[in-house]
DNA sequence: CGGTCACTTGATCGTCTTCAATACCAGTGG
DNA sequence: CCACTGGTATTGAAGACGATCAAGTGACCG
């Protein structure tokens, strides 16, 4: 199967670094369960998995939720606490990670409008989120959500559809992590966010990044400075240009598709 | 949030090696789908989701399955196939993993008795899997599987249950891949395998290791000499006994949860 | 016994971390 | 307008962990 290469590969592990975060603060909570019909005119609705229910049931599965705002790097969900609620992201973004007791964090993944939470819990949540800049969410009570499942077969039919795509980029991110090179991970990040943004209507070649190199590092098992070396390498080596250090511009997909393991 | 610590942890990935395994001979089948209720009496039935189905019913699952016996080291799924069939393992234990073109290997986990496997797939498999000893499982043919699922709802939330059981381990690995050092995903994994194994019934300090070094080396983001000299050292450190290569015996579990990162 | 295979152990090397300094950028107030 | 400040990103030098290369052990099997 795996047969000898002369590929080297060589990655080591960062300390746990400051990383101030606004935590948690109190939640700017919007009561529009009462309005009309929220759920038919979310933007979020059409990538979401609400999008399964049928137009005149919505109002079934608004009756259930709450709407929220969320300031820049505020928490709402805490690794360890009891599962109380299911959240569906309507904008912004949120990273998703966890800890070791000595403060070492991993991102496990970043969650986009669309993005349903909570899903991967028994009772009480195991993984942390936070926002990344401003976000908006909508929140449904476990009880709730658990009965609307019920309800609608469909709900529960995206939602298994939802974990299986989960698993994969799991998967997939656990092969970067254990047999991937800086260089290759960092690659291949640049093209998953590409893939992500061009899916959201962006510009195949221009890869917009919310959040900050600590959370990129965290997110591919990396240290800051490596992540920030990497990047200026790319640019050195022509496959991408920086435009400030939140938006990147792909200047060679095919060699970028190489340095990224070739798959 | 992760506050500077003083740890150090490095890990250094490997180039592919060498792996002889047998791969993909034709499968043994048992054309036993003509006997009386062969569910009814599965070993692994009551460890996997075909649990969810009630006594009577059995026989239209068993109508779907066929079962088969692999030889040690065989390959039954291959990354990138279409996927045309679910796999439940019966006994013995499979080996899944992802590869990178050079021949570089993840493996993304275990499989053993009662293993659904075949989930996280949309047209193709998105990993591969080999029997790593002798092996017996049941075999679904996807559509006839997706036929199940619409007539049983009980096994549709089993297997969504599952998946976001693996969802949840998914993430643990992730944290260790990139952010735990080779003594703690050494340690981590130990404790995992001696929870698996407890949940099967054997002693809680007693740990068999049906897998080769290099399948734990490519499960840890390690190398075989890397997850051998970590076995040493535990041993040396009073934490483990090793009784040949493929049994561990914990010696102290208080010291070797401290020394897989207090998780 | 010679052969293979899996595992262990030793010496050296390289990638990424660590530590530290510098650059940058937005916001603030003199 | 410019100095000041806090947070973020970049760059440099040195060190460390795990990879690599290589040799040695032991078990099993012909």
């Amino acid at each position: 199967m795996a047969q000898t290469s002369p590929m080297r590969a060589d990655v080591a592990m960062p300390t746990a670094r400051a990383s101030a975060t606004t935590s948690f603060r109190p939640i700017v909570i919007h009561p529009d369960g009462a309005l009309g019909d929220p759920c038919a005119h979310c933007d979020a609705r059409s990538v979401s998995v609400c999008n399964a229910i049928e137009d005149d049931r919505l109002p079934r599965l608004a009756a259930a939720a709450v709407t929220a705002t969320l300031a820049p790097g505020q928490g709402f969900i805490a690794e360890g606490d009891p599962a109380t609620h299911f959240f569906n992201i309507t904008s912004g973004t949120a990273r998703l990670f966890k800890l070791l007791p000595d403060g070492r964090r991993q991102i496990t993944g970043f969650a986009g409008r669309g993005h349903f939470l909570g899903l991967a819990v028994s009772d009480t949540y195991a993984f942390g989120a936070e926002a990344i800049g401003p976000m908006t969410m909508c929140r449904f009570p476990r009880s709730r959500m658990l009965g609307l499942l019920d309800e609608f077969r469909a709900l529960e039919q995206r939602l298994l559809e939802t974990a299986r795509n989960e698993l994969v980029s799991a998967q997939e991110q656990m092969l970067l992590l254990g047999r991937k090179t800086a260089r290759e991970r960092l690659s291949s990040f640049l093209l998953a966010q590409a893939r992500a943004g061009s899916a959201c209507g962006h510009a195949a070649h221009q890869i917009d990044l919310p959040m900050t190199r600590a959370d990129i590092a965290d997110y591919l098992g990396l240290t800051i400075e490596t992540v920030s070396r990497g990047f200026t390498r790319l640019r050195n080596d022509g496959l991408i240009r920086l435009d400030g250090a939140n938006s990147v511009h792909i200047r060679n997909i095919a060699a970028l598709e190489d340095a990224a393991g070739g798959v």
